[in-house]
Formats: structure tokens, sequence, C-alpha cells
DNA sequence: GTCTATATGTAGATAGAC
DNA sequence: GTCTATCTACATATAGAC
């Protein structure tokens, strides 16, 4: 705790974090994250057994940024409907990095969907997490098919970054956001 | 033209198309192609002068299956939206893939975006058609963005096969696709 | 805790016999 | 056209000195 030790391991992770995003999990190579940090690559066994070790510890590092994005959504407003536009901002809010590389959990669940059992699911935490606000916001609002409509928001979203992604296209996230925000909105109380 | 070399290649590409998709282009080895077709590695250097070459060929290839797909469609049905109902019918057709390893096209552009742009733009190539075309179905519908009702199609499309995967819903699959038919019904003539 | 050197495997790609 | 043997680079992972 405090120590040199731990302030490299959140290094790596940091580093691990960003590059899993821009070049996908197993392009990245040991070497790119000693290369983005400075640290030795021999030097990374000693804080993680594993590559997949790594991997849990992104996973637990976007947890924690992502649980902070809904926290700050919720702090924003008691209004439900609120809660879901602030969400649904992140499309706007991380345009740049998106039209590039498309969402970070989006496409590590692809990639990874490819792969064994065990890295799907920890690739699932994020959505998982998103996916039961998203719910909670819904059942505020009275409907009895929550977990539905949050499971819909989420699709829609995913779909805006891949095809915006797959064009580069700016204006199709602009288009789309402006649109999903109508359908939020639209989400009276029952 | 006929002779055993161009079967040798067809089987490499076939080979190539199911790994691609169900391990991704940079997981799929030389060694995982040649174990599947019985052609020895070294063999694949006279029809292909690198890796990328198999993916090019690969994406000609999807270029047919899903072009054979889009004139099916057409044929038919004159009505635009028995045409869209039915590219949709995609879904439900290629369920048991979805689920597990998510959609070729989409999981192929999600991954290759990570990449040098010349890779990119191959990948989108497949999406390139079926945007079209469906701009084809919506202006016969009297749309003046046409293009715009494309692309949401495709990005709902999209959507639903990312998440449907993340959590390998089947359930998920049938309740959006019907959600997104009622969609395409209610997008009457101008 | 830190770092170098290295083990072991496999990747894409090539050479050259047949 | 077909196939084996092999090159070079780099992957994950380890050993062990400091």
């Amino acid at each position: 705790m405090g120590s040199k030790g731990e302030n490299n391991r959140q290094l790596i992770v940091e580093a691990a974090d960003q590059l899993f995003y821009t070049r996908g999990y197993h392009q990245t190579s040991f070497r790119d994250i000693a290369d983005a940090t400075g640290i030795p690559r021999g030097n990374f066994y000693y804080y993680f057994k594993t590559k997949d070790e790594i991997l849990h510890a992104v996973v637990e590092a976007r947890l924690q940024v992502y649980g902070d994005i809904l926290n700050a959504c919720e702090q924003k407003s008691n209004e439900p409907r609120q809660r879901l536009l602030c969400f649904s901002d992140m499309l706007a809010h991380f345009e740049d990095n998106i039209i590039v590389t498309g969402c970070p959990i989006g496409t590590l669940c692809s990639e990874l969907a490819k792969d064994e059992d065990d890295l799907q699911q920890v690739s699932r935490a994020v959505f998982k997490m998103m996916r039961s606000w998203l719910a909670e916001q819904f059942s505020a609002l009275n409907y009895s098919d929550a977990d539905a409509r949050a499971m819909d928001m989420l699709a829609r979203m995913q779909g805006i970054t891949v095809m915006a992604s797959a064009f580069q296209d700016r204006d199709f996230i602009h288009r789309s956001l402006a649109e999903l925000q109508n359908w939020i909105n639209g989400q009276v109380s029952n």
C-alpha cells in the first residue's frame, strides 16, 4: 500500500487497459506494455502470474471507472430519465475514441467471445454492471420489463459504436445519439 | 480453372473464412488452416503471398455469399418492406452462430479497426455492400434519408448481435428481431 | 522489489528438392 | 504444383543475480 510496487502495478494496469483497447487483448504483448511503462518485461511476473491475470486487473479497473460514471449520473439527478440521458452522453463524450477503436467494453467482449469461457466471463463484467444499473432506472419508471429495456439500450448504443467505427462516421454518432435521447425521453413513467 | 490448384485455393479460403470467424483473424494461424484442410503450411505461399492476401480472398468470398442472400431477398418480393424483413431474418437464420461468436462481418470490422488502414478497408467491404442495398430499399419507399435509415438498420442488427453474444442470450435475439420487424413494418411509403 | 538473461514455443514467411 | 525443412522474429514465461 503506497509502496513502489503498488505504484508499478498500477502503471502496468493503466498501460494494459489502454493497449487492450487500442490494439486488442491478443495483439498486445508484454513488450508493448513494457515500452509504454518503461518497466522491464520480466518484471511483470512479480505482479501477475499470467497475461489473463492482467486482464482481470484491467477489468477491475474498468469496473471502477465506469462505476464512477454511473455514480456521477445518479448524483446529477434523481429523475431516471435524466440518469439515462447522462449514461447515453458517453457516446458523445468518448466520440473521438469510438470512431477510431469502437467501444472498449464491446470490442473486448467481441474479441474474447472467440476464446475460452473463462476470458468471456471476465470481459462481460462491465456490461453486467451497466445492465443492472440501467434496469434500476427503468424499474424506477415502473416498467415491469426493466431488464429487457436495459438490454435494448445497451444494444442500441453498441450498434451505434460498431457502425460508427466501421465507417469512421462521426455524424452517425451525433444523429443516432439524438434519436436515442428522443427514445429515452419517450420512456415516461407508467 | 478447374485444376487441382484452384480447388486447393478454394479449400484454403473456405477454412480461413470459418476460422477467421470462430477464432478471429489474428488468432488464426497458418497451422490452424493447414490442420483444417490437410494442406501443408508451406504450400499456402504458392496461392497467397501473405496472410492478408488470404483475408482479401475471404472477404471476396463473403461478398459472394452475402450478395447471394441479397439477391434472394430481391427475388422473393418486389415490396421493399418484404425485402427488408427478409434481410433481418438473417438474425434468426444465423442465431446459433451469433450467440457463440457474434456477427462474422461486425466482429471482423471490430477486430481490424485496431489495425492498419489497409485491413480496415477490406473488412468494411461487406458492410458497404449491405448498406447500399438497404439504402436502395428505403429509397424505393421514397425516403430522402435512405442511407441514414440503412445505417440505422445495420446498427440495430449489430447491437443485437453484440449483446446477444456477450450474454449468450438467445431470447434477446428473438425479442429484438420482433421489435426490429415491427419497426420495418412501420416504414410505410411516403 | 528490480532487472538481465534466457528457455521454450510458435508465428509468418522462404528455399529448394521433387 | 506439392511438400519438407528451415529462417527469423517474437510470444509468454522462468531463473536467478543483485
